[in-house]
DNA sequence: GCAAATTAATGATTTATTCAAG
DNA sequence: CTTGAATAAATCATTAATTTGC
């Protein structure tokens, strides 16, 4: 055991969790790429972060979401309307839910459904007291705002984090872009871990800039319904 | 369907496909981000291609190898010889692997292992008609060379590509380092899209110089033996 | 009260499965 | 049918809760 064993995994703040589930709890499941350069770069004001540790908080997440739903769902015989609460409260997670292009062309219209979505991310909100640098409430009006724009962009793979470092506004805000339209498939980065290593501290970090945040996947099946596919 | 619409996936040429098969045949299971970017680098010099699609390369024929022979192991009853014939290819494979050193820091002594393995990548191998600028053996060289340098050097995650940007080679080729030493913990990416996109016509592309490479993680139980573990 | 010992949560990786292009 | 791409499930490993004996 090193003396200075320095800890060798991302310790979430309060105020980081609570953002997070604040966030999820809003609807946003899995955040691409760049939802979570920005998410991360908030977050770092409350301590350090890195990307991955974004990312992997969702996957964690959202699984151990569907593992508990899945495991209330089969453990014992459920009353009646506790199911049916469950199942109407996943649902509306899903329709919140924003839409990967890519995946799932077809089946629904519903885009950006972020504009609706993350005005109301952040509820008034007790702020306890922030153990860095900003107070809560900080987060929670800039982060309302960052967020706001999100924007299909295209497509990205979420489970390797694909940065795309064009950063110019596309000026189509949602100009019913075909399909395959690809541009943004540059391979990317997050890099999170040094700069905003020891909490906020060592520099600014201004937010890097709003822009266009790429959708991600509406699949989520089979939490309340039976996985009923046309294979 | 779009009149210009470049073909979605990556679509690799035939020396492409050559040159991974080998490596994969040579115990190259999962290789790391750097790994990822130099065998990129040197594989674009036959045609379009991608740091994720060289990891999905290697995952997806990982996995798929693995189906094909469980599902030999399963399907009708295997004649005895066959069957030991396959577990000593598939142990032979596992000999080959590089070792993470973070995740397994204590089964084994084994490190570095790239050294043995690497010179013996690529075999005398018919040089076919390369479909792009340079003839197939010579990658065989080249990504011996590139290649036999691979270093342990700290954590990485895989699944989201995880590239450490400090270039400088540690001075301790291989100091016993603890367990939880962790250099190298950054988060970032790889660019091979944008630079790589149509062949190598655009840049020199260097093979961005020779630096520590971490090796990948050993564990791969259950090819053959049964999952045995001491949990 | 307090650590050592257990257990529960959860961060981080790997593997399996699924979707869809060709 | 093959296989590139992406997601979900399973697993590993470490940290936090908590129990327990003193």
């Amino acid at each position: 055991m090193p003396v200075t064993a320095a800890s060798t995994r991302w310790c979430p703040t309060p105020e980081q969790l609570m953002v997070l589930e604040e966030m999820y709890r809003g609807g946003m499941k899995t955040p691409n790429a760049t939802q979570i350069q920005q998410i991360t770069a908030h977050l770092s004001h409350y301590g350090k972060i890195e990307g991955k540790n974004v990312f992997y908080w969702f996957q964690n997440h959202k699984a151990r979401d569907r593992q508990r739903f899945r495991r209330r769902l089969t453990k014992q015989h459920m009353v009646q309307h506790h199911h049916l609460q469950q199942c109407q409260q996943h649902q509306q997670l899903l329709l919140y839910r924003s839409v990967e292009p890519f995946r799932q062309p077809l089946t629904t219209t519903i885009r950006n459904l972020q504009h609706h979505l993350f005005p109301h991310f952040f509820q008034p909100c007790y702020t306890p007291a922030a153990s860095h640098n900003h107070p809560l409430h900080y987060i929670h009006k800039s982060s309302a705002t960052f967020l706001d724009q999100a924007q299909v962009q295209g497509r990205c793979s979420p489970q390797m984090i694909n940065y795309t470092w064009k950063v110019e506004i596309p000026e189509e805000k949602e100009t019913e872009k075909p399909v395959s339209r690809s541009y943004g498939d540059d391979w990317m980065i997050i890099t999170d871990s040094e700069p905003t290593s020891t909490c906020c501290s060592t520099r600014p970090l201004e937010t890097l800039e709003l822009f266009p945040v790429t959708a991600t996947s509406l699949k989520d099946r089979a939490y309340c319904s039976d996985p009923n596919q046309t294979s």
